[in-house]
DNA sequence: ACGATCCTTGACCGATCGGTCAAAGCACCT
DNA sequence: AGGTGCTTTGACCGATCGGTCAAGGATCGT
């Protein structure tokens, strides 16, 4: 029954990473966690240490597994393309039946100030890389001619992040809408 | 000690409202509302019900108060200065330090599945009447030539829709960039 | 004056919360 | 073979959760 490890690592924080990002910190209890991973109360303390641990584990997880693709998106230095990449991939997202609604960042951001220091800085930080993204491919378009000199970089990515936020829990309809819209006016102005 | 209420129904109502705002229906206690409420746990419940249909309450006050103010800066048919008075709401709101952060209907939004039938259908309904004005008048604005003939109305009205969910909880400065740029990206348009 | 009715109060309920711990067990090192 | 160090297990902890209720007091109609 003991000695080593009986669980995938991996495999538990994967179902841990989903019920946080389905529930959200607070509504997510220890016996979800125990009911989602099959794993013992006890086992799970000892293999994260408290539910603030864990769900910055579970975070760190949504990073590299989800975010990060995000921020991938955003490579290269055209708005249109770049834009369309990260719209397309959370169309992607929202048609995916298994994957929950909503983005497990912002819902963290929101409630960070009610975790523990370490776990509420490192949410804030990871929540503002978007923007940075946003902001870097912004300036690398510009450089590029491929937007005014005059554009404000800071002020369009505050506004796509915005945008980005704002799809959270959208159906996958009406986010082709707001896609749409979101790249013709860039196109626009 | 009893006999008659003791308490002005409005002003307890109003505490109760700030606390859902501020944490949310979850992380709302009742021990909470006893306390920025002053009335104790049985008056509470004498008076309103369950927790539910306190927030049920709260949110028709929030509507009243907050929410029917957006939706009228969304009179007339020019989407420039309908769009530059719901920014300027949204402004003042965040500068008033006295007003929480974030918006009380999508943050309701997102949880209401938890909530009783009734309480969940309200707040869906209230949540989709921020696309609905805005879609009027954009509609508005298209018959009175102020949009092009082929605008996408119900895809603007999303679109804006998604942008007022992605600014709750914004802090003034970035408030105004997004602002900013979400008037200029409809003129150029 | 006197019930009837409503409100307030504070104790109380079972359920659940996050977290702990001793007992027991397996695996590895020597 | 026999410690040693880890994991697993399930019972257990105090605190808090939403919700209830009997007791008691104030107000009103009659």
């Amino acid at each position: 029954m003991a000695g080593a490890r009986q669980f995938d690592e991996s495999q538990v924080l994967d179902a841990m990473m989903r019920v946080f990002w389905e529930k959200g910190f607070e509504a997510t209890s220890i016996d979800d966690l125990v009911r989602a991973t099959g794993l013992q109360r006890g086992s799970l303390y000892n293999a994260f240490g408290d539910k603030a641990a864990m769900f910055c584990r579970a975070l760190r997880l949504y990073q590299d597994e989800v975010h990060a693709s995000h921020l991938h998106a955003l490579r290269g230095d055209d708005p249109r393309e770049a834009l369309t990449r990260l719209f397309q991939l959370q169309l992607k997202s929202a048609r995916d039946a298994r994957q929950p609604r909503g983005c497990m960042l912002s819902d963290a951001r929101r409630i960070c100030h009610r975790l523990p220091t370490t776990a509420a800085t490192e949410t804030r930080a990871a929540a503002d890389e978007l923007e940075g993204a946003l902001f870097a491919m912004f300036e690398r378009a510009r450089a590029a001619g491929r937007l005014a000199a005059t554009a404000d970089c800071r002020a369009l990515a505050r506004f796509y992040a915005a945008v980005a936020r704002g799809v959270a829990g959208t159906e996958p309809g009406p986010l082709e809408d707001i896609a749409r819209i979101g790249v013709a006016l860039l196109e626009a102005a």
